[in-house]
DNA sequence: GCCGTTTTCGGCCCGACTGTTTTCAGTCG
C-alpha cells in the first residue's frame, strides 16, 4: 500500500467518527486526521517503516496507531477500522472529495438517496441534482443544489486535481496578482503568505495578505482581478477567487496595527499555528489572526510586527522555511534556533553546463564558459565548477573520450589566464552505470579536479541495489559530490529509493557530499532528507545544475530547501573560501 | 488517539464564510 493510500484509509476513519459521533470522538478525529496529514508528507514509505518497527518516527502515530499500521501492512486491513466503519455506507467517501461536501452532508445525501456504489455515485448524485431533488432536501436548498452542481462539474474538470506550482511559478502568480493589488489606493501593504512564504517545494493556492483601513474597498477591487474566473466566496475581512488555470487566490486584510499577526497566521503552517496557540493557552492567553487576548478578557492586544508578536510569546522570530512544527518553536523558546544559511553566504556553484564541444551523453549547456563566469562573477563568486555530462560511451572509443577531456583541461586552463578575478574549477557531472562503475575511464577522470556523480539511467532498481550502485560509483577517489541524489522531477516522477542511513554513514566517513539541486522541478536533496543529512553529520553542497546563464540566479531556490532543512553555513561547502574547497575536492 | 521544560493524566487552536436557519451547522484553512 502506498502512503497515499493509507493517509486516505485514516482519514475514512476519521470520517466514520465523525458521522458517528462528532462530540463523543472529537479527539480520535484530530488525531487520525493528523495522522493522514503526516503520512501524507511522509517521505519514507510507512510500508517500510512497520517492516523496520519504526512507525513512532511518524509524528502523530502513537501506540495505537502503530498497532493498527502494522496489521495493515501484515494482513491488508485493520480490525479496528472495519468495525469503525461498518455501518458507513461506502458510497460517502468518493463524496468527500467534492468541495463543500463534507462528512455530515455526504452522509446524508448517500443516506436519503439510498447510493451504494461508489464507483458512479458522484454521476448519481449529479443525477439527482439535475432533477431537482437536492433542493427539496431538509437543511439543503435551491442555492445548495446548485453549489453542488458547479462543485462536480469543476471535480470532473479535474479543477482539483491540478498539480501543485513549482516555486518560480507560484511567485510570478504572486507577483501578478501582488502588482495589481498595490495599484489600489487602499492597498496600504501587501504580501504572499502561506506556502510560498515557507518556500516550500510545490505550491497549492496563493494566500495573500493586506494592510488596510477600507477591507471592503479592498475586497472589491480584489474579487474583480481581471483574470479572476468567479468569487468563491467574499466576507468582511477575506475573500477567494479562482482564475484560470483552476487557481486559488485567498486574501485576508487587517488593519496596519494589527498586521504583524495576520503575517504570522497566514504563514501557518497549520501545524506551527496550533502548537504555538497552545503555547499561548498555557500562558493563559489565547492567540488568533488579530492578536493575542488575555483569557476571559474582551481586550485584544494588537502586533503591527510579527518579531513582537513571537517575543511576546517568549520566543524568538522564527524563520518562516521553518514553520513547520517540527521542533522550532521549543529551541525558539530557548533563544537557540539555527542561524539559517543565507543566498548571500553561496561563494560559488560546481554544476554548470557550458556550450563547450564534449559531445556529452546528456544534454549540452546553452551558453559558453565565458559567458557563465561573466555571470559568477556578478553574482559575487570566488569560483565556478564547470560540469558537463561526460561524453557520451556509445559513441566515442576510450582514446576519443580522453582526448576530448583533454582538450577541455586545456581550454579551461586557458581561460581561468584570462579570468584572474574567479576561480575556474574543473568538473564533470559523470554517469554512475547500472554496475556502479563510472561511465569514463580512470585515464579521462585524470583530467578534472575532481567530478559530480549521478544516475540517469536504470532508474527502476530496488532500494538495496540501487544502493550498492550509488556507493560503489560515489567510491571513486575522484567522485566528491553525489548529483541530484534522489532523482526524482517534481510532478513528474517520484525518485529511486537508497538506503539514507548507509548513504550518509558512507558520505560522512568518507568526507563526499550530497547535492542540493536548485533547479525548481528537482530541489534534490528534499528538505527532510537535508535535515536527516545534517543530523547525520554529512555536509552537502547547493547547486543549480545551470544549463544556461538565466539559470545562474536558480540559487535562490536550492537556499530556501537548505533553510528547510534547517542547514546552517557550515553545513554547506560552497559557502567556504576556495582554498579550503580545493584542498576537499583535488584530496 | 496523542503527548509532556508546570502533566504518564488531562488536556487538545481559532476564526471566516455560506446557506438555511431565526440562532446555527457545516465546511474550510
Amino acid at each position: 500500500m502506498t502512503n497515499p493510500e493509507i493517509a486516505r484509509l485514516l482519514r475514512h476513519v476519521a470520517t466514520s467518527y465523525t458521522i458517528m459521533n462528532e462530540a463523543k470522538y472529537r479527539f480520535q478525529i484530530i488525531a487520525y486526521q493528523k495522522a493522514s496529514d503526516a503520512i501524507d508528507q511522509s517521505i519514507t514509505e510507512i510500508t517500510d517503516l512497520a517492516t523496520e518497527d519504526n512507525l513512532s518516527a511518524i509524528p502523530g502515530v502513537g501506540p495505537s496507531l502503530q498497532a493498527y499500521l502494522s496489521e495493515l501492512v501484515k494482513n491488508g486491513k485493520v480490525r479496528h477500522f472495519e468495525e469503525v466503519m461498518k455501518d458507513i455506507p461506502p458510497a460517502i467517501f468518493p463524496l468527500l472529495d467534492i468541495p463543500s461536501l463534507g462528512p455530515k452532508k455526504a452522509f446524508r445525501l448517500v443516506n436519503h438517496f439510498n447510493f451504494t456504489n461508489p464507483r458512479t455515485v458522484i454521476a448519481d448524485l449529479k443525477k439527482i441534482a439535475l432533477e431537482n431533488k437536492i433542493a427539496l432536501l431538509e437543511g439543503f436548498g435551491e442555492k445548495s443544489q446548485q453549489d453542488i452542481l458547479r462543485a462536480i462539474e469543476e471535480f470532473s474538470d479535474g479543477v482539483n486535481k491540478v498539480s501543485r506550482m513549482v516555486l518560480p511559478f507560484a511567485s510570478e502568480l504572486a507577483d501578478r496578482l501582488t502588482d495589481y493589488l498595490q495599484k489600489s489606493p487602499y492597498v496600504e501593504e501587501v504580501y504572499a503568505l502561506g506556502s510560498l512564504r515557507r518556500k516550500k517545494e510545490t505550491i497549492g493556492d496563493i494566500d495573500l495578505a493586506v494592510a488596510s483601513a477600507h477591507p471592503s474597498e479592498v475586497l472589491d477591487y480584489f474579487t474583480s482581478y481581471p483574470y479572476a474566473k468567479r468569487t468563491i466566496e467574499k466576507g468582511d475581512v477575506s475573500a477567494s477567487i479562482l482564475i484560470s488555470g483552476g487557481k486559488h487566490i485567498d486574501l485576508m486584510v487587517q488593519p496596519a496595527a494589527a498586521f504583524g499577526s495576520l503575517l504570522q497566521h497566514f504563514t501557518g503552517s497549520k501545524e506551527h499555528n496550533i502548537h504555538l496557540r497552545e503555547l499561548a493557552l498555557k500562558k493563559g492567553l489565547s492567540l488568533s489572526e488579530y492578536g493575542i487576548k488575555e483569557k476571559r478578557q474582551e481586550k485584544i492586544k494588537q502586533y503591527a510586527d510579527e518579531k513582537a508578536l513571537y517575543q511576546s510569546l517568549g520566543l524568538s522570530w522564527i524563520p518562516p522555511e521553518i514553520r513547520e512544527d517540527t521542533g522550532e518553536i521549543e529551541l525558539a523558546s530557548k533563544n537557540e534556533l539555527p542561524r539559517l544559511i543565507e543566498l548571500s553566504d553561496i561563494k560559488g556553484d560546481f554544476h554548470i553546463h557550458s556550450s563547450f564541444p564534449i559531445e556529452p551523453s546528456h544534454d549540452m549547456g546553452k551558453d559558453s564558459m565565458e559567458i557563465m563566469l561573466n555571470k559568477a562573477k556578478e553574482l559575487g563568486y570566488h569560483y565556478l565548477g564547470f560540469s558537463e555530462h561526460n561524453p557520451s560511451q556509445s559513441k566515442h572509443t576510450e582514446k576519443q573520450i580522453v582526448s576530448l577531456l583533454g582538450k577541455r583541461k586545456e581550454f579551461i586552463e586557458h581561460i581561468s589566464e584570462n579570468n584572474k578575478g574567479i576561480r575556474v574549477i574543473s568538473l564533470l557531472e559523470t554517469d554512475i552505470m547500472p554496475n556502479g562503475n563510472l561511465a569514463i575511464s580512470d585515464n579521462a577522470l585524470e583530467y578534472l579536479d575532481a567530478t559530480l556523480v549521478s544516475i540517469h539511467s536504470v532508474l527502476g532498481m530496488n532500494k538495496l541495489e540501487m544502493t550498492k550502485r550509488v556507493l560503489k560509483g560515489m567510491s571513486h577517489p575522484k567522485a566528491k559530490i553525489l548529483s541530484h541524489p534522489t532523482g526524482r522531477l517534481i510532478n513528474e516522477r517520484p525518485g529511486y529509493e537508497l538506503d539514507w542511513k548507509e548513504i550518509f554513514a558512507f558520505c560522512r566517513s568518507e568526507n563526499k557530499a550530497l547535492e542540493i539541486n536548485a533547479f525548481p522541478t528537482r530541489l534534490d536533496l528534499p528538505d527532510t532528507l537535508v535535515r536527516e543529512a545534517i543530523n547525520s553529520g554529512v555536509k552537502l553542497v547547493i547547486d543549480t545544475d545551470s544549463h544556461q546563464v538565466a539559470n545562474m540566479d536558480l540559487m535562490q531556490y536550492g537556499v530556501s530547501v537548505a533553510r528547510r532543512g534547517w542547514a546552517t553555513k557550515d553545513d554547506i561547502w560552497n559557502t567556504k573560501e576556495y582554498d579550503i574547497i580545493n584542498k576537499w575536492l583535488t584530496s
